[in-house]
Parts: C-alpha cells; sequence; structure tokens
DNA sequence: ATAGTGACTCCAC
DNA sequence: CGTGGAGCCACTA
C-alpha cells in the first residue's frame, strides 16, 4: 500500500482516451444540425455538455477552421435571431445562408417552433464521441 | 490582479 | 414587442 499510483478503477480515474477539447465538442454539435434547422448558442453549450456556456460557443464558431465548413449560421440566438449587428457582412452572409437552406427570416427573426432543431436525445448521445 | 469585452440568457418592467 | 440590468464565462490588455 501507500502507493503514489493514480487508482484508475476510481470513477474520477477513468481513463480519458477521447478527450475533446471544449472546442471540438462544441464543433461536434453544430456539424450535426440539419440543413434547415437551427439551434441557439446555449443550446449546444448544453448539448456539447458545457451547460452556461453560450458565449464560448460563439468564441468556439469563430475561431473553428474553415477546413471544417461548420453550418455555423444554423446557430442563432435564445430569442431566435442572427446575433450579428444588422448592418454587417455577418449579418447579410447568415441571413442569406439561412434563406437559402428555406429557412424563413420575417423581420430579423425565425419562428424557433418551426425551424428549431429538436434532436431525439438517445440518438444522439449514442453518436457522440465524447 | 483588475477591468473591459462579447456571434449569450434570463427576467422584470 | 423593446429595454435594461444582472449573471455568465473565457480571454485580453
Amino acid at each position: 500500500m501507500g502507493s503514489t499510483q493514480p487508482n484508475f478503477y476510481h470513477p474520477e480515474h477513468q481513463p480519458v482516451a477521447n478527450s475533446l477539447s471544449a472546442s471540438e465538442k462544441i464543433w461536434f454539435i453544430v456539424a450535426m444540425i440539419p440543413s434547415g434547422q437551427v439551434s441557439a448558442y446555449g443550446k449546444i453549450a448544453d448539448l456539447a455538455g458545457l451547460p452556461g456556456r453560450a458565449r464560448y460557443v460563439s468564441k468556439a464558431l469563430k475561431m473553428a477552421p474553415d477546413s471544417l465548413q461548420l453550418p455555423w449560421h444554423r446557430v442563432i440566438n435564445s430569442q431566435g435571431k442572427i446575433s450579428f449587428k444588422p448592418d454587417t457582412t455577418q449579418f447579410r452572409d447568415q441571413l442569406e445562408r439561412l434563406r437559402v437552406e428555406g429557412i424563413e427570416v420575417h423581420k430579423g427573426k425565425i419562428q424557433m417552433a418551426k425551424f428549431e432543431w429538436r434532436p431525439d436525445m438517445a440518438t444522439l448521445v449514442l453518436q457522440l464521441p465524447f
């Protein structure tokens, strides 16, 4: 006894083989949003196992490599609106991308009841690598 | 260490 | 509906 070796049988010492960074988890979830549907920053954070970090989701999207081709435009705020300021190219870009896939935006707002992504949690969890 | 800054949320008016 | 404010968290100067 008296060993200083970590006890890998203890719940808190489970081997972390597929540990993804917070950003990677966020990117993974965002990549799952189906075309024609949207989700909120806060929801993405929750699904990524990062409750309370909606603001971090926006940062993760900003730093995401272009090579990932993430459908970042499908992420809007909890009020059903685009979070960029209306007079920015980013706002116009997101608006255009949403409309291209059939998402209606009236007066800057999207009907969440009609376009919000509602994944079956039981199925979703099985697809997560974390 | 402190203060400011968001692609955020929630809630009270 | 619009606004304001508090709470939030990671990051930066």
